[in-house]
RNA sequence: GCGCCCGUAGCUCAGCUGGAUAGAGCGUUGGCCUCCGGAGCCAAAGGUCGCAGGUUCGAAUCCUGCCGGGCGCACCA
C-alpha cells in the first residue's frame, strides 16, 4: 500500500537533486530504505552519502540543503535531515490509517499473459512424504502469490504413469505378493493403497538388491508401460490412477488442488515427442552419434556456460523425485571429447529429458498440437478438476498451456538437466519461452538424525548432519502421518483450551492450525536451505510457527467479539468514527510511534508480496507474517483496548487491531491458512 | 576434476537492489495472568558474520582466492 506512496517520494527527490545539483548528479536508482525505528521517520534516503564525494560536501550539510528543497509530497507530513546524512520522511499517519482499513483490494487483474506453475508431480506409486510437501506447498504458495497480484495463473500437476517406480511396483505386485489384476484393483480401491504401496516398493528395492538379475523383470515391466502392452500396462494404469487420487486427497487435507493433471502416458500416446523430435532434428539441436559409447544414440551437446542464454534459472517438467542411484556413483566421465546428453536412446526410447522437452513445448503453446481433456475429479471447491487424456475427451473443456511463463517447481538436484532443457529450448530458437522457462529450485528435505532413529533407522553413523529420504528404502514421514500427528496435538491443545467446543468445532479447529503449522514450517526456510526435518519441531505451536500467527488474529478477533457484546461496535463501525477524531493518540511519542509502527508494517503486505514474487522467495511471506504478528502482539499487551477509558484513544488502537486482523487474514490466506474464530 | 548450494548467537535460521547500535525463534536465567485468552508479553546473557585479500565514504551483503560441508555431472527419472 505503500509502493505508490514510495514512487511518489523518488520521483520528488529525483526532481530536488536534480535542481539543486544538475541532471548528471542524480544517482540511477533513488534507494528508500526503512529507518531502524519509527521516531526516526517512515522513509529515509542515504542519497546524500552517494553524492557527497562528487559535491565535495559533507553529507548532512547535502541532507539539509534536499530537505529545504523538497516540496510537498501528499502523503508525506515532513522531511528532516536526520544523522550523518540521512534525507528522512514522515508520513501522514491519520491519514494513511483511515484510508487503508478495510481496503483489501489487490492488484487488478493485469494484461498479463498466463503463467503455468507446476508442481506436486510425485511419481504415482507410493504415498507422499515431507519432501513431496515441501514441493507442493511451495509451488502452492507461488500460486497464491502471483494471482494476488493479478497474474492469471494455471497450476498443473505432472504425473509420470509410464515411469521405472510405477513399473516397480508392478513387478512387486506380479512377483513378490503375487497378485493377479482384480486382486490389485481390488486394493486399490481401498483406502490406503499408497501406504501399501509404500512398503511393498521398498520390498522390491531390496529384491532387486538380492539378485541384479531381476532387473531384467523391471526393464521388461517399464517395456511394457511404455507400449501399453498387457496386463503389466493395465496394472500400472490402475496404481497410477488409484495413487494420483490418495495424493491429491492428502493435498486437499492441505487446501492446495490443481487445474490440470498431465499424464504422461498421453504425451507419449500422442507422440507429442515424435512432433518436437523432428524439431530438434531440423536444426541440429539433436544429432544420431555414429560412434564412441553413445553409437546408436541421438545425443545433444552439452554446452558448458548455458547461464549465458539467460538470467533466470531453467524450465522443465518431469518427476520431481529423485530416484536413489542404486549403483555407486561413477563421478568424472571418461574423454575429454564434447560432452552429449543421450535424448533417444539406441533401443530408441525416449529419455526423461525428450519428454520433458516436448511437454514445454506444449506448456509455451510451442507444439502445435493439443492433449484432449476429461473431468478426472471435483476440485476442493467444487469446480472440475482436468485430466489430460488421449483420445476422445470432452469439449467444454478450458484453454490448457499457451502460457507466457513457465515456473516448474522441482527440486535443485535436478538443476544440470534444467539447465539442458533451457538450452534446448534457446538452441530452437525460442529465446523467449528459454527466459520465461523457471525452473523454481529448492533444497531437499532430509531428516534430522534424532527423528530417523525414531522411524527405526539404524544407519551407519557417516558423519552427515542429516539423512536423507528415500523412498525407495521406505525412509522418510508419510505426509498423512504427520498431518495425522498435527491435528491430534492442535486437538488436544484446543479441548484443553475450550472445553465447551463440539466435537466437531474441536476437530475444525484443530485442523485449521494443523494446516497452519505444517504450511508455514514448509514455508519458513529460504529455498536454498536443506531442511533438516525434525519431528517435534515441526510439532512446536510456539514461537515463530503457524499457530502463533493463527492466535495474534484471533485475539484481535476477541476484541471485537467484546466491543460488539458491550458497545455494539463492529469494525465497520470503528472505521467510520475516524474521521472526526483528535488525532493525538498517533503524535510522535510512545503510544504514537508504538501504534503507527504497528499501522505501517501491517501496511507492507504489498510490497512484500511484490518482493517475494520478484524473487520467487516464499519464504519471505513467511518472516513478514511472523513479523506482523510480533508487533501486534506487542501492541496488544501494551495497549488494551476494553479497558481504555479515553474514547478516542480506544478507537484509535481498535483500528489499528482491525487493520492488523484484516491483514493478517489476507497474508494467512496467501500461505493457504485460515484463522479459527477461536483457538 | 567441473557446476550449483550452504557456512551469521549453544541449536535452527532472517538480514531486501552495499548504509544508521548485526536480528528472530528455540534453549538458558529472571520477571508478568482479580484487567481484550500465558499457543502470549517484558528483560538478561550469548556473535572474530568460515578464513584472507580487494572494491567503497561505508561490506554479513559486491569481487578474487582459500578452508569446511552438501548436492549434481548415466542409454534413471
Amino acid at each position: 500500500m505503500i509502493l505508490p506512496l514510495q514512487q511518489a517520494v523518488r520521483a520528488a527527490l529525483r526532481d530536488t537533486l536534480t535542481t539543486l545539483y544538475g541532471p548528471d548528479a542524480v544517482p540511477a536508482t533513488i534507494v528508500l530504505q526503512t529507518p531502524p525505528s519509527r521516531a526516526l521517520g517512515d522513509l529515509a534516503s542515504p542519497c546524500a552519502f552517494e553524492l557527497a564525494r562528487s559535491l565535495r560536501k559533507p553529507p548532512r550539510a547535502i541532507a539539509q540543503e534536499i530537505v529545504a528543497a523538497l516540496p510537498a509530497i501528499d502523503g508525506i507530513a515532513k522531511a528532516e535531515a536526520v544523522g550523518g546524512g540521512y534525507v528522512n520522511l514522515f508520513m501522514d499517519r491519520a491519514a494513511f490509517l483511515i484510508a487503508h482499513l478495510g481496503n483489501t483490494t489487490s492488484a487488478a487483474p493485469s494484461g498479463r499473459p498466463k503463467t503455468i506453475v507446476e508442481h506436486t508431480a510425485i511419481n504415482p506409486n507410493k504415498a507422499a512424504h515431507i519432501g513431496h510437501l515441501r514441493n507442493a506447498i511451495l509451488g502452492d504458495t507461488v500460486g497464491r502469490l502471483l494471482r494476488f497480484l493479478g497474474t492469471p495463473v494455471e497450476i498443473q500437476n505432472y504425473i509420470d504413469d509410464t515411469g521405472v517406480q510405477v513399473a516397480d511396483v508392478v513387478v512387486g505386485f506380479q512377483h513378490l505378493e503375487p497378485r493377479t489384476l482384480d486382486e490389485v484393483r481390488t486394493m486399490a480401491a481401498g483406502t490406503r493403497f499408497d501406504y501399501e504401496c509404500w512398503d511393498l516398493y521398498a520390498r522390491v528395492t531390496e529384491w532387486y538388491q538380492a539378485d541384479k538379475a531381476r532387473l531384467a523383470v523391471r526393464a521388461e515391466t517399464l517395456h511394457a508401460i511404455e507400449h501399453g502392452e498387457g496386463e503389466s500396462a493395465q496394472m500400472g494404469a490402475v496404481i497410477a490412477e488409484a495413487i494420483v487420487r490418495c495424493h491429491l486427497r492428502t493435498m486437499a487435507r492441505l487446501d492446495i488442488d490443481y487445474d490440470l493433471l498431465s499424464w504422461e502416458g498421453d504425451i507419449l500416446r500422442l507422440q507429442f515427442w515424435a512432433t518436437a523430435f523432428d524439431i530438434l532434428k531440423k536444426n541440429g539441436t539433436v544429432y544420431l552419434q555414429q560412434e564412441g559409447k553413445l553409437k546408436g544414440c541421438w545425443v545433444m551437446e552439452i554446452d558448458e556456460d548455458v547461464d549465458a542464454i539467460a538470467e533466470a534459472p531453467v524450465p522443465s517438467a518431469g518427476d520431481a523425485e529423485a530416484v536413489a542411484g542404486e549403483t555407486d556413483a561413477e563421478p568424472v566421465e571418461s574423454e575429454a571429447n564434447p560432452r552429449e546428453k543421450v535424448i533417444v536412446r539406441s533401443n530408441g526410447t525416449v529419455t526423461y529429458v525428450g519428454k520433458d522437452i516436448a511437454n514445454q513445448f506444449w506448456k509455451f503453446g510451442l507444439l502445435g498440437k493439443d492433449f484432449a481433456y476429461r473431468r478426472f475429479a471435483t476440485r476442493i471447491h467444487g469446480e472440475p478438476l482436468w485430466a489430460t487424456t488421449t483420445e476422445g475427451g470432452e469439449t467444454d473443456h478450458p484453454v490448457f498451456g499457451q502460457a507466457g511463463t513457465v515456473i516448474n517447481v522441482i527440486d535443485t538436484r535436478q538443476s544440470y538437466l534444467q539447465k539442458l532443457l533451457k538450452q534446448a529450448l534457446a538452441t530452437m530458437g525460442h529465446r523467449a519461452q528459454a527466459e520465461q522457462s523457471i525452473h523454481f529450485s529448492y533444497e531437499m528435505v532430509a531428516l534430522s538424525h534424532k527423528t530417523a532413529r525414531e522411524l527405526g533407522y539404524q544407519g551407519e553413523p557417516d558423519g552427515k548432519p542429516f539423512v536423507e529420504v528415500s523412498g525407495r528404502k521406505g525412509l522418510g514421514v508419510k505426509a498423512d502421518d504427520l498431518i495425522d500427528r498435527l491435528i491430534e496435538k492442535a486437538l488436544e491443545e484446543v479441548r484443553k483450551r475450550n472445553p465447551d467446543f463440539s466435537e466437531a468445532d474441536a476437530r475444525q479447529t484443530a485442523e485449521a492450525i494443523a494446516v497452519a503449522a505444517l504450511r508455514y514450517f514448509m514455508v519458513k526456510f529460504s529455498r536454498t536451505k536443506i531442511i533438516a526435518f525434525d519431528i517435534d519441531e515441526a510439532l512446536s505451536f510456539e514461537g515463530e510457527s503457524g499457530p502463533y500467527l493463527q492466535y495474534a488474529a484471533v485475539r484481535a478477533g476477541n476484541i471485537f467479539t467484546k466491543l460488539r457484546e458491550r458497545e455494539q461496535l463492529d469494525e465497520a463501525a470503528v472505521a467510520a468514527q475516524l474521521a472526526g477524531l483528535p488525532v493525538d493518540t498517533l503524535a510522535p511519542g510512545e503510544e504514537g510511534d508504538a501504534l503507527w509502527d504497528l499501522v505501517l508494517t501491517c501496511a507492507r503486505l504489498d510490497e512484500t508480496v511484490d518482493s517475494a514474487v520478484r524473487s520467487l522467495e516464499p519464504s519471505v511471506l513467511a518472516k513478514y507474517a511472523f513479523s506482523l504478528a510480533q508487533a501486534f502482539s506487542g501492541f496488544y499487551h501494551r495497549f488494551p483496548i476494553m479497558s481504555e477509558e479515553r474514547r478516542d484513544v480506544r478507537l484509535w488502537r481498535a483500528a489499528a487491531a482491525s487493520y492488523f486482523r484484516q491483514q493478517m487474514i489476507r497474508t494467512l490466506a496467501l500461505m493457504g491458512a485460515v484463522v479459527p474464530g477461536r483457538m
